[in-house]
DNA sequence: GCCGTTTTCGGCCCGACTGTTTTCAGTCG
């Protein structure tokens, strides 16, 4: 068992104590043993017999370790089981729903025994929740468009977690002598933000049509496997403990090219392919691209010839939507899309002086290891005080030992000052100008939920964007993939006016944010707006840890010259600061 | 349930915002 699923357990049993109305602290214990636990390097599967190393790591006291224990001898929690037993898992769900916390789902539960979203669906339809405590018309209104986007994103993994499942079943195939090569394809390989399932394209010499059943065996042996759908000749398929769905094909190598290109997709792309082909006098399928009167094979080893042969050229996973790349293949004008190694700097991370866990120096290091050429500190400000945010005084101080950090890395890396501020409800910035002013890098970010309507709501981050100190416009849509809870917000209004007074679009690279998505990073490049990339990074693991976000951007066809980021030091400093003269009096 | 160069008991990150209130409870970050 991994770290993560071991946080997952101890968080989804503080959820489940709140619920019951149990001590807060004690939740709170259990909160800071599931981050303590997702946050350590040490493995704590094997690492759990010695009970001295699991004390040491800080939120981990002697019933925290007995607890680790007993989830990695017994894969479950004896408290939690306890409490799911009386409550139902649907409770958790229940939890994942914008708006609802422990109390209410403790109330609905009480007031109506409903312990599942279905269940809550169905009483708000019957009208049986009008007349509970805090149950007015706008609530109830909430909750129905909750469980409607919730059950638009079910069904539906996180890129990363795929990417993660893909990983470790890529290892477990390739120790098996003859296969030679795994390929994720599909959503996961075009770089979607989820992935639906995940199909993974084998081959090597035990993958031929007729010698694979010793491999497809191998491959039904997977550790990781729940339960089987189908066991075939050429394909396994079958659900992983999280229900991902998981479909193996085995291929010989000389048709793995059609393969991978029509497992890729997407399926609008290889519509217009095919069509291509056939207008060509050709046949295109999964197997081979063959000529259409003698049914030839004219190209089916890899992808690269089956474009060629189409008249294209090859185009990366990521632009396959149909969205105009065939026509541009076909013109051999293709964007350069943008890369990690255009990349010079990460600007939006934290320290320990408010909620990172890493110091200064140590992101610096992190850094630089990485290969960037500067970062920007940006811990948060006083609004955010949960993060133990920092005030005007505490923020020109950390100003101080930033620039300290600055000189001790001689050169080697730039450490700008900055500071990642809140956007009040009246659209004003939470820190006073004099202090913002002598920042390098200022990212203004919404942090409380704004629910007025989206005239109000635009209006509020427009004046934020205003505001002569604000360099980068942080994550403005509060959204947050698998819950997304965006507020109602112009954002053609937002990025045009941002493009007119220089200031630059973050775009959230962690794998749970990426805030803008590609229709709002298609109209940004339109509209000219610059985009900085960025990871908001609580620790060294994830300080330039930018593929994510990446590959989103390469998904909307930007290069290196719509990013910011991919500009020296000097240069992205300059043009954060240039910013053309006020237009204000324009409505 | 964790933690301790003020502590082995008594503390434990707090402020903005919304909706349903008529002074506040709940959620979020």
């Amino acid at each position: 068992m991994d770290n993560s699923t071991m946080s997952r357990l101890l968080a989804e049993t503080a959820d489940l104590l709140e619920i019951d109305g149990g001590d807060s602290f004690r939740i709170r214990s259990y909160r800071r043993a599931a981050e303590a636990v997702e946050q350590t390097t040490v493995d704590l599967a094997a690492a759990a017999s010695d009970t001295a190393r699991l004390l040491e790591i800080p939120g981990i006291g002697k019933s925290m370790a007995a607890n680790l224990q007993a989830i990695a001898a017994t894969g479950t929690l004896p408290l939690r089981d306890e409490l799911l037993a009386r409550y139902g898992s649907g409770l958790l769900e229940l939890l994942k729903l914008p708006g609802m916390g422990p109390k209410t789902v403790a109330l609905l539960w009480d007031a109506a025994k409903i312990a599942s979203i279905d269940q809550l669906a169905e009483a708000i339809e019957a009208g049986r929740l009008a007349g509970l405590p805090r149950m007015g018309a706008k609530q109830i209104e909430k909750l129905r468009k909750g469980i409607e986007d919730y059950r638009r994103s079910a069904g539906r993994f996180r890129i990363d977690e795929a990417e993660e499942a893909a990983a470790r079943l890529s290892a477990y195939l390739l120790a098996f002598k003859g296969i030679e090569k795994v390929t994720p394809a599909g959503s996961l390989r075009r770089g979607r933000e989820t992935a639906g399932d995940l199909d993974l394209l084998v081959t090597g010499p035990a993958c031929g049509l007729e010698n694979s059943a010793a491999a497809v065996d191998y491959v039904a042996a997977y550790p990781g496997i729940h339960d089987m759908i189908a066991k075939g000749e050429n394909k396994v398929s079958f659900h992983l403990s999280n229900s991902l769905q998981v479909d193996v094909r085995l291929l010989p190598s000389d048709c793995y090219g059609a393969a991978l290109q029509y497992f890729t997709g997407s399926k609008a792309h290889n519509v217009s392919l095919r069509q291509r082909a056939l207008k060509m006098g050709y046949t295109l399928s999964e197997w081979a691209l063959a000529r259409l009167d003698d049914n030839t094979t004219v190209a089916a080893a890899t992808e690269e010839e089956i474009y060629s042969a189409l008249g294209m050229d090859w185009m990366p996973p990521e632009l396959r939507e149909n969205l105009g790349e065939i026509e541009a293949a076909a013109r051999h004008e293709l964007p350069r899309l943008i890369e990690q190694a255009d990349l010079q700097g990460d600007v939006h991370m934290h320290t320990t002086a408010t909620d990172g866990h890493n110091s200064i120096r140590e992101m610096a290091e992190a850094a630089l290891k990485r290969g960037y050429q500067y970062i920007a500190i940006t811990d948060h400000s006083k609004n955010l005080a949960m993060t133990n945010g920092l005030d005007e005084k505490r923020a020109l101080e950390h100003m101080k030992r930033i620039r300290e950090v600055d000189k001790q890395m001689e050169g080697r890396i730039r450490v700008f000052t900055g500071i990642e501020v809140d956007i009040l409800g009246d659209g004003a910035l939470d820190l006073d100008d004099e202090v913002l002013a002598q920042m390098d890098v200022v990212i203004a970010s919404v942090h409380t939920r704004f629910e007025q309507s989206r005239e109000e709501m635009t209006g509020r981050v427009l004046r934020a964007i205003e505001n002569p100190n604000t360099r980068i416009l942080g994550h403005p849509t509060g959204r947050l993939l698998l819950r997304r809870e965006a507020f109602s917000l112009d954002l053609g209004a937002v990025l045009r006016r941002a493009a007119e007074l220089g200031v630059a679009m973050e775009h959230n690279a962690a794998p749970e944010r990426l805030d803008l998505n590609d229709r709002d990073l298609r109209l940004a490049k339109e509209l000219g707006c610059r985009i900085v990339v960025s990871t908001d990074a609580h620790d060294t693991r994830h300080v330039g840890k930018m593929e994510y976000g990446l590959r989103q951007l390469r998904r909307a066809w930007l290069g290196p010259d719509d990013v910011l980021n991919t500009k020296g030091a000097d240069e992205f400093l300059a043009a954060l600061r240039a910013r053309p003269q006020s237009r204000n009096g324009r409505q």
